[in-house]
DNA sequence: CTGTTAGCGCATTCAT
DNA sequence: ATGAATGCGCTAACAG
């Protein structure tokens, strides 16, 4: 049982005086005789008395703060996930003040995203939260913003060089182990293998490249990696072209191995790749291991298409970064993680059909 | 850039109608006609309505409703965690005049359980959170408190015969379904394995048994189910006599066993059967696959000596819990589901890192 | 069935 | 320098 918060009504009760005079003193409005400020200090102090957030929350929600998303207009399942979390947010924190301006760029459009930020610049935002499309050609950018007291923080995709504050997504390195030793599970230690996905431009898909191919070649030596197949770097591609791109490399990569016992696929086009192995070979068993959930990925690993998909939930990694960025620009954080990690979820066909619509999948988020 | 959020007054405004009447629509109150209802509701929808829930907040400080949570003395590490779970619900709805009466039992003692949901009946508890210890024996009494008005909600196993609303925590049968496939996974489909676990009266052990035996009868003709070893029943067993027991247990698995190629162990006792296996067999190489993780279990995956656990997070768990018992009561919730089945995470060598601290993990609850 | 109103804790404006 | 009054959005109690 405790005893309940004491309110800025028993402070000024307590100390009598009136309430207008305690809130003064509370925030060092001035305007007070130095002798009552310090008999309601103490009295405060005494009765423990902290402001209610809640109720400071209701009355200041028309003061608002600016927070810049940034996020190409690619991948659709993948990045209207991010939407849904985007939404969460500002629906959890709308009664805080907090305005998202939100900005979708063509594509990973490097030109785009850097005159977004230079944008920016001369704005009331007083945070960005973005996918870097380059792991270093947005540094200057971001760092010119940071020097002008811009808090920066990245997500799904980091750029470690620059100055933003904290990136919030998967360890992509640890995600691409992982991914080779689920590979190495599913074949038994032994096969063909090939990596297949999209330009090596956004860090993360590098980074996942280069942690499979070293826990491959590190911990199976009876698997063989083929080749690394990229699409070409799309810069302004619109959805379809970067479909078809995909469509086409998958169906070299069959044309050209005719023994092939799995494939790596780097990102969340997985789906594309794995309806055209479903159809080409039917007969053969070609296990697939790839990333992220869509309607489609789901019902594929349902099918046992798609033996295991890592999935990271971009609704609670957006959200989570957008929380990060709030406190920080609020202060509310003494410190904070350069890095904050999200848990690499393995969906198999066993655990996919807890995630019935992945659109409407709120998962943990309150 | 979303317009101003709409608030209760709007909506009144624009259907013409009083704010006291749109409260009651927007919380299933009843005592409000058809033709209305209906009007408000799609007003609401048009202007994108939700209350604001600091409003509520604030507004909700003085009356308070008190939820149990009923839960064992037992399995430490585990029950630690949902008592973090509990202390984040309590954090974040204190505001909202709630209050929880947290009874802990002696071990599984389903007298204690019974006698406990009898003194509730004479309560102004409203709400009450608990794992049945046994999935029959305890029906009458929940039964009787449901009919009383009382919400009640089961969580990490079930009684699923009972009028309960609504249990929250894993689909055991699909869990043990989806250990049978990683057993086979990491024993390429052939060998000798055994389950051990505790005893079978809390029906989640009882369904992973179920659905792990399935899985491998069905999948697994190369590997053979020696037997499912099962501690006794402990009804007021004190910690360090149960870990006894399950060592106990886990060496006469051993020593009756001389070839045993895997061990899946039902519950969060996974770390006294490894840290035996470790110990006795330092040169084979049994395959382990648990539930749940803790600082041991965690450090052991790390190492290797288990090779998979299936882990469900508690505080997530309880909190959802809580929180679904909370918006019944209050009759947020116009329908629920009878089953909130929460994500079975497969945590291996190469996720396990990203836990931490297992008693600070607090992952994604806001 | 529906409308009206007090007040939750606080910040702010207007008086004094 | 200080007190009083208003209202943020909502719920609950009361009034019709």
């Amino acid at each position: 049982m405790q005893k309940k918060k004491a309110t800025i009504k028993d402070v000024a009760q307590a100390a009598n005086i009136s309430i207008g005079t305690v809130d003064r003193v509370m925030h060092n409005r001035g305007g007070v005789s130095k002798k009552t400020e310090e008999k309601i200090k103490r009295i405060a102090a005494e009765l423990n008395y902290t402001p209610s957030t809640i109720a400071q929350a209701l009355v200041s929600q028309k003061n608002n703060i600016k927070i810049a998303v940034i996020y190409p207009d690619a991948e659709p399942h993948f990045w209207s996930q991010v939407e849904k979390g985007i939404k969460d947010f500002e629906k959890a924190y709308c009664f805080f003040g907090v305005e998202l301006v939100v900005y979708k760029t063509s594509c990973y459009a490097i030109d785009e995203q850097i005159k977004i930020l230079e944008e920016i610049k001369n704005s009331d935002i007083k945070g960005v939260v973005t996918i870097p499309y380059n792991s270093y050609k947005i540094d200057p950018a971001i760092n010119e913003l940071v020097k002008k007291g811009v808090v920066v923080n990245t997500f799904v995709s980091d750029a470690p060089n620059s100055r933003r504050s904290c990136y919030t997504g998967l360890d992509d390195i640890s995600a691409g182990v992982l991914a080779a030793n689920l590979m190495g599970l599913f074949l038994k230690g032994q096969g063909k293998i090939a990596i297949v996905g999209v330009h090596r431009d956004v860090l993360c898909i590098e980074n996942r490249i280069l942690g499979f191919i070293s826990a491959i070649h590190k911990d199976y030596p009876g698997i063989e990696l083929l080749r690394i197949f990229n699409t070409r770097m799309l810069s302004d591609a619109h959805e379809n072209l970067y479909i078809e791109e995909m469509v086409e490399l998958t169906n070299h990569v069959l044309d050209t191995n005719p023994i092939l016992n799995g494939i790596y696929v780097t990102n969340s086009m997985t789906e594309h790749v794995a309806k055209i192995v479903k159809e080409r070979r039917k007969d053969s068993d070609i296990k697939i291991v790839g990333h992220e959930l869509s309607n489609d990925i789901n019902a594929l690993i349902a099918e046992g298409v798609i033996d295991a998909s890592i999935y990271q939930n971009q609704r609670k990694v957006v959200y989570n970064a957008l929380k990060t960025t709030y406190k920080q620009i609020t202060r509310q954080l003494e410190e904070f993680e350069q890095y904050n990690y999200i848990f690499p979820n393995i969906v198999t066909k066993d655990s996919v059909k807890f995630i019935k619509d992945i659109y409407n999948h709120k998962d943990e988020i309150d």
